[in-house]
DNA sequence: GAGATTCAC
């Protein structure tokens, strides 16, 4: 029993667990009436209920019990006994032809044998619907009972909500029973269980985590199921780190880790060698095409290989991969040209084509397009008609549109870059790695064989494509991911075992921001105030400003702004209609910020839309998402619940006749959380411009900026690296509130450079200290004066 | 005087 911990060649035997008693070693955590399962007991008004799992014995299950109890009359997994309905075994009848189940029985030697399990299920196999309920048959979650005295818990983490929600009601329908209940689902804003019921739940990676935060040994959970693990988001890599030594505490735990493709091995390592299981995917063939030479204008490229498809390939649709709205808009243009063209000059070989753009910012409604059929054709002997739709890599995972034949792939997608020295991250239009060319190939083999065109050669496909996209971690400010960390009891973050460790210097960028923003004292370890700010879903630079916005008396106004802030923009500019968004905007514009004009539109939007009808002709009037601005007030909602569970008040000062005051405390709580970020004007005039207070960045504020003026500090909640080096979301700051709420950032002796900066802190701190042997208020007020003059 | 790749708490 010695290898229990580590995952690897368990040998068949009693499962590590609780200690055994006499009757059964198996059946000891249950109470003695759940113990009967074996049959001896058979008075009890649940037996019946239990008659299907009849002889199973916890994580000793074969597939012959299992596809037994499948067929049972009753259900044993509902709390009442409950026969099964028609649908059931409707279903169960298409369940059983599904890839995975005809490998049943190798999946519960392996999975019951081991502590951690890994498999490739390729798409089509079945394994996140069917895979969680083999566990369950093996656990048996709902005869368990956990700490707290609710069932134990299996989780299958998704790396999107919209999945964890489909494939929970899908499960739900498959057991027969009724979501929320035994079957449910968890994401943000929105928990479809049932604690006395709930067995098997999906749920969002960074859900998981979440809870970890506050059960550390994650004693709820019989089983973790890490799906979708080759995406390496953010989340499953800290889970996988965590789980990992957790194994060690938690014999009982076990976890299967599930993954498409290539990769298994890099998986298998890093959990001590586990073993491997594979399954068949189920899907058609696709032929694969390259250039013979490289593409010099890829774009080109795409439209003409769309149009030679449409004149030269037999029906069906097409998919083309380019990179963002503006190159997809614009190829829509070009390629409705040339198919108009060839409709024109060849009608008997080109049917009509619909041109369909997608990409996340597109509204539902339109984003619904990509599934209306293809134009009919023209004449009943003529050519078929044919749909293209042109998309980001939103394609590639998040939607799935079936009747796609043809996969037109460039190569090339935009990739989140970040790089610590300046903290800034960026997009950058980057090739794409193997494994999203598979995963774009694949596209094309849904419902029938087909054909991907690549519009690279097949050398460069093979030398130069990275195997997988770099993870997560390696290309983002981990400024939120270390402060979870420490909150998760990782004490050594550089030490963390890492499937990708990230480069030592975002880890320190990281560190160095949470200690100056006080979460993290000096030595590393979290301060009263970081635990607080852990507990917000936030950067923490907004974390830390809206703690401090209680004492500020402005929490209210901070908790729109930061709900503002965390959501998409709300504001439109329809290419067509510029002009008229901007004088919508200038309506709510504040001349000393954008934080203030976020507020603006919040406040107007609460006061202006209080039912469905006004809010939408609202918005529309006033060139503002709707979907945006109820995605603010839900944040708000969340973060309001948080405010009031660490007894920060939410507070307003007084606005009539004190409206400089009440702007002023605004401002202070910001420059509270994000002083780091702040620019200074250099020059005058017209040749005026800005550069960032120690990383020395030349930056311009954003043209979207609603200042009318170009204040000496410019405080900015975003640096955006486009065309120039853009400061977006700007607000006028006052030199003495920096030194006011971060000393020791902005002590004279904390600048390497005598810059003018530097004396502007020192005129000020020697004031500040002349000041205070006279008194407080009158002292500073000299200082405003004469710090605006300057 | 610009321009969002995608998810997630």
């Amino acid at each position: 029993m010695v290898s229990a911990t580590n995952g690897t060649a368990a040998p068949p035997g009693p499962p590590p667990g609780p200690p055994p008693t006499k009757e059964n070693p198996y059946l000891a955590h249950l109470s003695p009436a759940e113990r009967a399962i074996g049959g001896a007991d058979a008075s009890s008004s649940s037996s019946s209920s239990s008659d299907a799992l009849t002889g199973f014995l916890p994580r000793r299950v074969t597939s012959k019990q299992v596809l037994a109890a499948l067929e049972a009359p009753m259900n044993p997994f509902t709390s009442t006994p409950k026969p099964y309905s028609q649908k059931y075994r409707d279903i169960l009848a298409k369940r059983k032809t599904l890839p995975v189940f005809a490998q049943v029985d190798d999946f519960l030697q392996k999975f019951q044998e081991n502590q951690i399990l890994v498999m490739i299920g390729e798409t089509g196999s079945g394994k996140t619907t069917q895979i969680p309920q083999f566990v369950a048959y093996s656990d048996l979650p709902h005869m368990k009972r956990g700490p707290d005295g609710a069932p134990m818990l299996i989780a299958c983490t998704q790396p999107r909500r919209v999945a964890a929600m489909s494939v929970a009601k899908r499960v739900a329908e498959e057991m027969d029973v009724s979501l929320g209940q035994e079957v449910g689902y968890t994401i943000r804003f929105e928990d479809a269980t049932s604690k006395p019921h709930t067995f098997l739940k999906y749920m969002t990676d960074g859900m998981l985590l979440r809870e970890a935060m506050h059960d550390k040994m994650l004693s709820r959970y019989s089983t973790i199921i890490l799906d979708e693990a080759h995406e390496r988001t953010l989340a499953t890599d800290i889970l996988m780190g965590l789980l990992k030594p957790l194994c060690a505490k938690r014999p009982d735990l076990k976890i299967v880790v599930m993954s498409a493709t290539l990769e298994a091995e890099k998986f298998q390592k890093y959990f001590n060698s586990a073993p491997l299981l594979k399954v068949p995917g189920r899907t058609f063939p696709v032929e694969t095409f390259y250039t013979p030479e490289p593409e010099p204008d890829y774009l080109e490229a795409a439209i003409r290989t769309v149009l030679m498809i449409h004149q030269a390939e037999d029906e069906g649709d097409i998919l083309l991969f380019l990179t963002g709205e503006e190159e997809i808009e614009d190829a829509c243009r070009k390629i409705r040209a040339g198919a108009d063209e060839l409709a024109a000059t060849s009608p008997e070989i080109c049917g009509p084509l619909k041109v369909v753009p997608l990409y996340s910012s597109l509204p539902p409604q339109q984003q619904q397009k990509i599934f209306d059929a293809a134009p009919a054709r023209l004449s009943p002997d003529g050519p078929p008609g044919r749909k293209v739709v042109i998309s980001t890599n939103i394609a590639e995972t998040s939607l799935t549109i079936d009747g796609i034949v043809y996969v037109v792939d460039p190569g090339f997608s935009k990739q989140k870059v970040y790089n610590p020295r300046i903290r800034v991250e960026s997009l950058l239009v980057s090739p794409i790695s193997k494994a999203s060319a598979q995963q774009r190939m694949g596209r094309a083999g849904r419902t029938r064989p087909g054909k991907c065109f690549r519009l690279y050669t097949e050398k460069d496909f093979v030398n130069e494509l990275i195997e997988s996209s770099y993870p997560e971690i390696l290309r983002s400010n981990l400024a939120n991911t270390v402060l979870e960390l420490k909150k998760l009891g990782v004490d050594n973050l550089v030490r963390f075992d890492y499937m990708d460790a990230p480069a030592p210097e975002t880890i320190m960028r990281a560190l160095e921001l949470l200690n100056y923003l006080a979460a993290f004292d000096d030595n590393g370890n979290l301060t009263p105030l970081g635990e607080i700010m852990a507990e917000f879903p936030l950067d923490p630079c907004l974390a830390k400003m809206l703690i401090c916005s209680s004492d500020l008396g402005c929490s209210n106004e901070i908790l729109s702004i930061t709900a503002m802030l965390s959501v998409p923009n709300v504001f439109l500019r329809p290419n067509a209609q510029r002009q008229q968004a901007d004088t919508a905007k200038a309506a709510f514009a504040h001349p000393d910020g954008d934080h203030l004009t976020l507020l603006n539109v919040y406040h107007a939007y609460k006061t202006n839309c209080y039912d469905k009808d006004s809010a939408s002709n609202w918005c529309w009037q006033n060139y503002l998402s709707l979907r945006a601005l109820q995605q603010a007030d839900n944040v708000r909602q969340q973060l309001s619940r948080t405010m009031e569970k660490f007894d920060l008040d939410l507070v307003s000062n007084q606005f009539e006749g004190n409206e400089r005051r009440y702007y002023e405390n605004i401002s202070r709580a910001i420059t509270c959380g994000f002083f780091m970020q702040v620019a200074h004007k250099s020059g005058a005039g017209k040749s005026a411009s800005y550069t960032t207070i120690k990383d020395n960045q030349i930056v311009a504020p954003h043209p979207s900026t609603t200042l009318d003026h170009s204040p000496e500090f410019l405080l900015y909640n975003e640096f955006v690296l486009t065309t120039r080096n853009f400061i977006r979301t700007v607000l006028e700051v006052r030199p003495e509130w920096l030194l006011e709420y971060a000393p020791s950032y902005y002590a004279p002796e904390a600048f390497k450079d005598d810059g003018e900066v530097k004396r502007i802190m020192q005129g000020i701190s020697r004031k500040l200290k002349g000041g205070a042997s006279s008194g407080n208020g009158s002292g500073r007020e000299r200082e405003k004066k004469k710090a605006r003059k300057g």
